[in-house]
Parts: structure tokens; C-alpha cells; sequence
DNA sequence: TTGACAATAGACCGACCGGTCTATAGATTG
DNA sequence: CAATCTATAGACCGGTCGGTCTATTGTCAA
């Protein structure tokens, strides 16, 4: 009565988990259910079980989810160090990392979807319109109380949010970290010239 | 005999449109080939008539075909203005108001096939490591022309690029034009501000 | 006119797609 | 134990995928 957590076993985890990978490597449509399941290591009537919408209601939870992670992270980082340029950064090297490390495979999670999705699914693009929100406003949030104006503080984080983002799209077919790497030191190098710059 | 132009009536060049169209909003997986082919008006065997690999050929004639566009036009650009920051934010700008005016459909034709590519279609992923590069090439090109190193030409080359093509995958899913906007003001007015920081 | 070849046209194919459906196993509760 | 409900399991389905194949049309040279 009391016990509000559930008793599953982990195979509804392992089907997000599955779509998150799946994400990051190829996209929504990039694999196939019988792969996806394969890797689940899920037969076909569980999925539907626990997504009754399929293929896109899992895609929408796995979205949620891994948002939330991904701040959960961002968060530690922050908390970690007090400068947020220094937060950003580490973040930024752990996704080229992983990138590296996964043969230039596994980007953001987000991403390849976004690029995907049409206007013929409103719940996707609205998930996913959620979720670089959530990004972009927890990254100003930082900013803001790292003395930033409301204003500033937004277009820094879209910017940002973007450096990140087409830093490991070109590093993706580059195959090679350079492109990420230069475009962030460029752009925390910028970051930094301006806080200096701002008090001779 | 000195005739070196092709006596084809388009219908070669109408499914190169067909397939950057495609790429613009959907990706290379995202449109089959019935829908391209109905998009081009022409039936399936002009298409391995005239590309024998089939879907992914066109696809590779078409993105070194709308690089070849997408940077003459840019020179353009670039030639018009004495300033390449101003050029830049016209090609931005440009961008922006196509992805808006197509109802947040068309954004850049390289990017959504860059996600989806992965190693086992190196023929692909080369083709976009090659059109990215030429990008940043040219971008860092005229900026070595206004009085930058060659290291840090590249290096913000590689930021304008991640800025562009992360500020174009945010606006899709927001369906707004302010996560780009943000971005590109934020970055164009860091440049500013280090090109005047630079001669005090 | 005829032969050769490029270009157009679409029927057809096997593979795979996401999704549905029925059957069964396991846990919980009366 | 019986009843019930969740969770697992996979056979099965119609539709669409990219690709092949044959037939026809158009064009130009011999």
C-alpha cells in the first residue's frame, strides 16, 4: 500500500535504455524494432505492454528520461565547479569523449531525432522542444548566478547548446574529434575574453 | 563535338532537387523512394538509369552538388561585403528565414544525413566529412583574408559552422526562430567585441 | 530506313517495417 | 486451490522499403 515503487524486474529499463542507445547511434527510424528488441533483449508483445503506443511512446518516455539524466549530470558538474565556463567545459569533453570512445557513434541522444521529427508528430517535437528548452534555461540558470543578465544568459546557453550540438555533428562525419574540440576552445576562449573584458 | 553540354532535359537534375529537398526536411531514411520519385515526376528506372547505385548515389551527387551551391553562394556573400562578420550574418539570416518560411521544414541539407550516417557507409560519411570541411575551409579562408591566424581562423570556422548548424536543429524542434537568433547575436557579438578588444 | 543506344516507364520482387493478436507463465489475492 | 491480473513470448499480418527487370519510346548516325 505504502510501497509506491514498482516491481518490474527491469525490462521496461532495458526497452529505454535500448531506444536511448538506438538514439544516439541512428536515430528513430535508423533501427528497426527487431534490432531494437534484440538489444533489449525483449520479445515484441512486452514492448506493447509497457508502450501501448509503440515505437513513439517508448521514443517519447526514452526522451523524458534520458533529459533528465543529462541535468542530473549538467547539475553535478555545476555543483562541482564553481566557475560555470569550467562546468561547460568538462561537459563538453565528456560528450567528445563518449563520442570518441564509441568509434564516432554515439552522439547526443536528442539530436539525430530532432532532425528527424516532422510536423506530422506534435507529441515528438514537443518532447523534444521541452527538452533543449530545459537544457538551454538550466544552463542560463547557472549563468544568471554567475552575475549574467536574464537576456545575456539566454543567448549564451543557445549558443552554447549549439556549439555543442553541430560541434559533434561535424566531428561525427569528420571522424575526429577536431571540429568539437576547436569550436570549443574557440567559443570558451570568446566566454573568457568577455569576462575579462568586462572588468579592466 | 565542342559541345560539352548534356542534352539531358532535366529530369537528372530534377532528382538531384528532389533528393536535397528530401534531405532538407526529412533526411536520406526519412523519404522513400516512391514519395521522391512522385516528388521528381519521373518513374524508377530513370533513377538507376541514371544513378546505378540507387538511393544512396543520388545522395551523394546531391550533397556534393548543393555544397558546390551552398558555397558559391556564400562567396557571394562574401564578395558583397567588405566585412566577413556581416557576410556571415547574412548567410545565418538566410538560413534562418528559409527554415521559417517553410513552416520549420527545411533546414540544412547535410545535417540530418550526418546523423543518420554511420561508419558502415563510409562512402556517405566521407562525402559529408569532405562538403563540412570545405565549409569550414572557406570560412576560415576569408577570415585569414581579414587579418586572422590560420589556427584561429579555423578554430572559429569550426564554431560559425557548430553555431549554424546547432542554432538550425534547435529552431526545427522549438518551431521558432529564437534559439537561432539567440545564438547567432550571441556569437556575432562576441566576435565584435574581440575584433575591438583587438586594437584598443 | 534501319541499327544502336540513351532515356523513360512501370510491373514486379523478396526483405523488412511497425503493429496486432493469441497463448502462456508468474505473481497476487480471495 | 481457484481466480485474476500483470508480464512475457512470438507467430502472424498488411504495407512499404529499396532494387531488378523487361518493354517501350526518342534520337541520331550510318
Amino acid at each position: 500500500m505504502s510501497d509506491l515503487q514498482k516491481p518490474t524486474p527491469g525490462t521496461r529499463e532495458r526497452l529505454i535504455a535500448a531506444m536511448t542507445d538506438a538514439l544516439r547511434r541512428r536515430g528513430l527510424h535508423g533501427m528497426g524494432l527487431a534490432e531494437l528488441l534484440a538489444r533489449a533483449d525483449a520479445p515484441k508483445g512486452v514492448l506493447y505492454h509497457h508502450f501501448p503506443g509503440g515505437k513513439t511512446e517508448l521514443a517519447l518516455v526514452a526522451i523524458d528520461d534520458v533529459m533528465d539524466r543529462m541535468l542530473r549530470g549538467l547539475d553535478t558538474l555545476l555543483a562541482q565547479s564553481p566557475d560555470p565556463i569550467a562546468a561547460l567545459r568538462q561537459w563538453m569533453t565528456g560528450a567528445t569523449a563518449r563520442l570518441r570512445d564509441t568509434g564516432f557513434e554515439c552522439g547526443c541522444p536528442l539530436a539525430t531525432v530532432a532532425l528527424e521529427s516532422t510536423t506530422h508528430d506534435p507529441q515528438l517535437r514537443a518532447a523534444l522542444g521541452r527538452a533543449f528548452a530545459r537544457m538551454r534555461d538550466r544552463i542560463a540558470q547557472s549563468l544568471e548566478q554567475g552575475g549574467e543578465s536574464p537576456e545575456s544568459a539566454q543567448g549564451l546557453a543557445a549558443l552554447i547548446v549549439a556549439a555543442y550540438e553541430g560541434g559533434l555533428l561535424q566531428a561525427r562525419v569528420a571522424q575526429s574529434t577536431q571540429p568539437i574540440e576547436q569550436a570549443t576552445d574557440t567559443l570558451l576562449a570568446l566566454l573568457t575574453l568577455r569576462s575579462q573584458g568586462a572588468r579592466p
